[in-house]
RNA sequence: GGACGGUUAGCUCAGUUGGCUAGAGCAUCUCGUUUACACCGAGGAGGCCGCAGGUUCGAGUCCUGCACCGUCCACCA
């Protein structure tokens, strides 16, 4: 073994090597009971960000230790790319824009950029040590997903459930499209709060907003039932400033008294209570922005200005009138696009939904039907849940996406949809086979189908990917969804609603949701805030098994910080891994490991070592069981750095260098345990642990990877609770003769020349050859001690 | 406004069903190098366990209230 672990030539080399013999594969044919992974499809972009680094290694390290517990493993890797995020990371990549390209030009583009950056992508993956079988592979964009997103599109809408709606929708005007409730955002903005007052018959009234260029929609001005101020305008119009229409003055009382004036104009639509109030009072429709963000011919003069551009014309008229009474700087809370922070919109639409809204009861069951890591999450699902209130729009008006199966017969308007076996379809390219109004004249629908539409199949898209029926069967409900936390809301809420909708079935077992990863100052990093830390470097400078390592740090749920600090400990630990291994099989190269050993072969040393070893793996298993995995990394970090390099090591070193005293015990302790260590830290440090086992271990295990290793099975007869007991007895003499020599200045090589021990336990006069050998003793006695270490133990130590 | 999580050594965090004289790693200080490892070993110093009450023989751990940090949801006229 070489002197120093070179592990960027190890890691790559590792990597290839799992590639080639297939070590992550799948197999069908095997009688292993499966455990299947629902893996996250990351979205297609330039590189992979540290998040994805932390979170699906914390996904892999489960995946890892359940292959070592003899499952078979089916662990697919997929990527997102389609719809808005792969539409704005092309339009980025290429400098383009979409609105000025042809849909089908632009479609090509996309098509192109993906084929060019998926593979680089890709290996970000692999270079990090995912153990995914990477011919499990799908991309959501390929004709045979357009064809399973389409055909449970259909299925919907045959029941019913999929349907085509106009009314107000949430709409973003700089992507041009519709989005969904839980693609809103919160962003904080200055404002102007303005008061501005409308004519009555009974006087003036009025009103505060921070939206003036919506005037031209106000419908209505609404004041709460109770207020003594407005009370004799309810029911009297109102002249509308600068656009001359009346309005009623009604009465609601979701209206805050307290707010600017207490009375508030109600706009076709400002914002979300603007949809309750038309839909509650019945009020008329008058929309003034378009879908690209600005005013319409209702906006009269104002017309073809952006909605920032009316703001300051209108205002200033209305100052030029006299209609501002009062004005207000602000910081309010507007709701944006988080793909684009761009404010939203709400404006009348033609789009299509999934009915939702009547499931919340059994979609709170299945909440809790599902085992969830950790549990607290579940309460997010839930309040999520409860506080919905739309369907779920499912239609974007983008280019590069799913198309919705579906045509309009050009005489009666008629939806037609696509017959599945025709699937997958581009309405835009053909046609449907029937005949409507007596013809084949077709308008195509333009919509695409919201990404999340397709990425919650994941379950479906996973098991289609292996042909044997039987197989497949088993491969639904999954085992597992790895997630983060944030797209609860989305991915796992739409999976779970799907999986009801089409098959009335939980989709997985148990969710494990990941944290975040946070700057050194603790903020949450991301690019718009430029504190991000990429992955490729720090596998540079550390390795993908120091990162690994890390970020096992934490457990699910929990965010980890980043510190340069915490990655040079963790190359530490590869170091020590790498020396004592290496001490160690330097001593082993001419033993052949056996299965068992004569226990008159063990030294109560041996067997202190093999018993702590049962309760290290002990503890380990019972750790992973519960997802823990950064538990029982811990457990397996104590092992190994203090009992087997700081006590073990050194109480045998004199035992394989000489010969004496059963090295056979000491060998056979020393291939068993260190093997086992190598195995525990094998999800977490692939890499090392593999160059390691192949190193030596592979000559006598018939496995060809220590990734295809069972773990080791906790045997009794391994176990001796008495040598627990007397060596831990002996460990605090060690440590009292190291602190002695260490307040002295003695050098630990240094020998001493007589050691009295006075204690209760007799079995320690039985084993005074391991002192003698650890501490370097030269004569040990019995007798009266004068320093006291404890009630039970007192040493007289002679140098 | 509602919900969830957090608050323990200078920093990052462990602390199972109440038994703690509160631990680890990093940082710091002292000492020690040549048959694994200075990417090392040994040892020391360092804590009103967020605050205030309560339950108990006994509370870091259980209960109540509060404060601060983080996250999600709602409000955002």
């Amino acid at each position: 073994m070489e002197k120093k672990y070179d592990f960027t030539k190890r890691e790559k080399k590792w990597g290839r090597f799992w590639e080639k013999e297939n070590v992550y594969k799948f197999s069908p044919e095997s009688k292993k009971d499966i455990y299947s992974v629902d893996t996250p499809p990351p979205t297609l972009s330039g590189k992979m960000h540290i998040g994805h680094a932390f979170s699906y290694t914390q996904q892999d390290i489960v995946v890892r230790y359940k292959r070592m517990t003899g499952k078979n493993v089916f662990y697919p890797f997929g990527t997102d790319d389609n719809g808005l995020p792969t539409e704005k990371l092309v339009e980025k990549e290429k400098k383009v824009r979409i609105f000025d390209m042809e849909r089908k030009d632009f479609i090509k583009l996309c098509q192109k950029t993906v084929k060019e950056l998926r593979p680089a992508f890709i290996q970000d993956w692999k270079d990090v040590g995912m153990s995914c079988d990477f011919e499990l592979e799908y991309s959501t964009i390929t004709s045979e997903i357009q064809k399973l997103s389409q055909k449970y599109f259909l299925e919907l809408y045959k029941k019913k459930r999929a349907y085509k709606k106009e009314g107000p929708a949430v709409w973003c005007p700089v992507c041009q499209t519709a989005i969904a409730q839980a693609e809103m955002e919160d962003k904080e903005k200055e404002g102007v709060f303005y008061d501005i007052s409308f004519k009555t018959q009974k006087g003036q009234i009025t009103i505060a907003t921070t939206r003036p260029e919506l005037l031209a929609s106000c419908v209505a001005i609404i004041v709460h039932p109770e207020d003594k101020r407005y009370k004799k305008f309810v029911k009297e119009k109102a002249t509308v400033p600068l656009f001359g229409h009346e309005v009623e003055i009604i009465k609601d009382k979701e209206v805050d008294k307290s707010k600017g004036t207490g009375a508030v104009m109600c706009c076709t639509f400002g914002d979300v209570t603007d949809i309750e109030w038309f839909y509650a009072h019945n009020l008329p429709l008058r929309v003034c922005v378009n879908k690209d963000g600005k005013l319409n011919e209702l906006a009269k003069k104002y017309k073809g200005l952006s909605i920032k551009e009316a703001k300051e014309k209108i205002v200033a008229d209305l100052k030029k009138e006299s209609f501002i009474k009062k004005e207000e700087n602000i910081t309010q809370i507007t709701n944006v696009h988080e793909r684009c922070s761009a404010p939203i919109e709400i404006i009348p639409t033609n789009q299509w939904f999934i009915k939702c809204l009547d499931l919340k009861k059994e979609l709170l069951k299945m909440g809790r039907q599902l085992s969830w890591t950790p549990p607290h999450f579940k309460t997010r699902y839930d309040n999520w849940i409860k506080g919905l209130r739309w369907d779920w729009c499912i239609s974007r008006q983008r280019y590069f996406g799913i198309p919705f199966p579906i045509w309009y017969c050009k005489h009666c308007n008629k939806e037609v949809a696509a017959n599945i076996k025709d699937l997958p379809v581009d309405p835009f390219s053909s046609k449907p086979k029937k005949k409507c109004c007596g013809k084949q004249d077709f308008i195509p629908d333009k919509n695409v189908l919201d990404t999340w539409a397709t990425s919650c199949l994941t379950p479906q898209i996973a098991q289609n990917l292996v042909k044997n029926k039987k197989v497949k069967e088993k491969l639904f409900p999954m085992s597992l969804r790895p997630q983060s936390h944030d797209i609860i809301n989305f991915w796992l809420f739409y999976t779970v609603l799907r999986s009801n909708l089409h098959f009335k079935k939980l989709p997985w077992e148990e969710v494990v949701i990941s944290g975040f990863t946070l700057d050194e100052k603790g903020e949450k990093m991301s690019k718009s805030k430029g504190n991000v830390v990429e992955p490729k470097t720090v596998i540079e400078k550390y390795g993908a098994d120091a990162l690994r390592y890390w970020t096992a740090s934490v457990g699910f749920g929990e965010d980890i910080r980043w510190s340069e600090k915490e990655l040079q400990a963790a190359k530490r630990t590869l170091t020590k891994v790498w020396n004592a291994s290496k001490f160690s099989i330097s001593h082993l190269e001419n033993y052949k490991p056996k299965k068992s050993i004569d226990k008159k072969k063990l030294e109560e040393e041996d067997k202190w070592f093999l018993s702590k070893f049962q309760k290290t793996l002990k503890e380990y298993t019972s750790h992973f069981e519960k997802h823990h995995y950064q538990k029982a990394r811990r457990v397996v970090d104590s092992f190994f750095w203090n009992d087997f390099c700081g006590n073990y090591i050194e109480m045998v070193k004199k035992r394989l260098y000489n010969e004496e005293r059963n090295p056979e015990g000491a060998r056979f302790a020393t291939y068993h345990c260190l093997l086992g260590i190598m195995k525990l830290y094998a999800p977490f440090i692939p890499f090392i642990t593999e160059e390691i086992y192949q190193g030596h271990f592979n000559k006598f295990e018939k496995e060809k990877s220590i990734h295809l290793t069972d773990l080791p099975k906790i045997e009794k007869e391994l176990s001796f609770p008495s040598s627990m007991k007397n060596i831990e007895d002996i460990i605090e003499i060690f440590t009292a003769v190291r602190k002695f020599k260490s307040e002295k200045g003695i050098s630990m090589g240094k020998e001493i020349e007589k050691l009295t021990i006075q204690t209760e336990n007799k079995s320690i006069a039985k084993n005074t050859a391991v002192i003698k050998d650890t501490l370097k003793v030269k004569e040990i006695a019995f007798g009266r001690g004068d320093v006291r270490i404890s009630d039970k133990l007192f040493l007289k130590i002679e140098d």
